[in-house]
DNA sequence: GAAAAAATCTGGTTTACACCAGAAATATTT
DNA sequence: AAATATTTCTGGTGTAAACCAGATTTTTTC
């Protein structure tokens, strides 16, 4: 089944800490490494690890929740834990959206919408925008997936005096392709930021995922030539689902 | 003393969770956002707040490492809790090193040289480089502080044939400037790239953290003119004392 | 007053139960 | 065979109690 060394698994510990957990934590990771638990496979549920290690049910989770934050397993809401399957590269300077850089490295790339409509704008966006509080707005929610797992939820703002109806078109894909197609409008200005965060209550339930977990803030501010904000993107990430790379060359 | 509301902040939930933890994690986030508990200050003692508000201290701990997770708060070797300060933000685009950007946000830097030596490069080393295995290599360990705390640490690999002796400088600053400077090493290109991940045992050791706990880890190849391999740096990083921010423009 | 020893406080870890709600599998009914 | 109800399994949460080792503070000793 998995994990039933009776406690022979004890010795070969670093004598530094004697933490029973992150000997249980080693186990499942060298499993994990070796290729022996696929990515994707599903783990045995804790009471049966619980059984297999002699460890305490608490003291399994502990394990468990270690090498979630390590990104080497992630759980579904209440189905199990799983093999993480490998992160994907994202690399900020490049001028590729997510369905882009998704394919390139293999995997499969999905776009869902899941509401647009006109707001009007919260205080702090208008200054982004540099438009007045309450000004019309167009918010597009989306979910993206990779090989079908649900890895980030985003809130998209754009000024609707730059891209008049653009919730008429279809949204499933790059927003700045339709942007571009359809508007003119060329983005030449990309300001990201990225932060640890706590996954809020709508974003967590968008990606299935236990409320409050560890997840990653991204924001993105799109300028146009002339300097005007064309896009506002609030991105949540699953934090085990992208890799940031950067290749710089002094010009 | 802090947090002392009898039962009182059971109210203000959002009904879809009953997770009493989260209601825990809401009082105390509330209190270091509303500045209440200032940056730095000492959290009151697991069992003091166990005491006042009433939940178990298993249940009071999980709060706690979800304020971690979020990188609210920090938590020193067995002292205690303490609210995290502000991280710093890092614009791998940017050519600074560490001493600069983290001063130009008025926050104060310093380096320290754990070790020095000449080691014969592993395999994996040896491959960045394009050296042959076992061929000798400068090895620099350092550790990093932001305004006295221990951020990050660092193993850098020199090539001795770019940088002959370099461990006889002076090597508590910018490690390229010495290359730059002594020996005509000119850096043109990095490559950056960054995850999550679990501090390892001597890396949690160095920064004072409990083993195992989550980190950033970040490895930088830096190349010269002729595209040969100047500088390959592994950081260990706290996961909450960076911030990564990207401006991009097309050119 | 300074150094050393002792008591106390702090997080770190583990155990063992208990109960809940959603997911999944199974048995039942139509 | 398909739709439906039921049972079982899985993680999610909370409690209470112990013991450890390093940090810190207090007390004692010199």
């Amino acid at each position: 089944m998995a994990i039933n060394k009776p406690a022979s698994w004890m010795e070969p510990r670093n004598p530094a800490d004697n933490c029973h957990y992150l000997d249980v934590r080693d186990v499942i990771a060298k499993r994990i490494e070796s290729g022996e638990l696929e990515k994707g496979a599903h783990l045995p549920s804790e009471r049966q690890m619980e059984a297999a290690t002699l460890a305490a049910r608490g003291t399994v989770r502990a394990a468990l929740f270690q090498l979630e934050a390590e990104g080497l397993i992630y759980r579904k809401n209440r189905s199990g834990w799983y093999v993480a399957p490998p992160s994907v590269v994202y690399d900020p300077t490049r001028w590729e959206g997510f369905m882009s850089y998704v394919s390139a490295q293999g995997r499969a790339p999905l776009t869902e919408v899941l509401s647009t409509r006109e707001i009007s704008a919260p205080t702090a966006v208008a200054e982004i925008f540099s438009i007045a509080p309450n000004a019309p707005l167009y918010e597009i929610r989306r979910r993206r997936y990779i090989d079908g797992r649900a890895v980030l939820i985003e809130k998209i703002h754009v000024d609707p005096r730059l891209a008049p109806g653009v919730l008429e078109h279809n949204l499933d894909q790059s927003l700045t392709a339709v942007l571009r197609d359809h508007y003119g409008v060329t983005v030449i200005r990309n300001q990201v930021e990225m932060q640890p965060c706590a996954l809020t209550q709508d974003a967590s339930a968008a990606l299935c995922i236990k409320s409050g977990l560890p997840g990653l803030l991204m924001r993105r501010i799109s300028y146009d030539v002339s300097g005007r904000v064309v896009e506002y993107d609030i991105e949540h990430w699953r934090h085990d689902a992208l890799k940031i790379s950067v290749d710089i060359r002094i010009r």
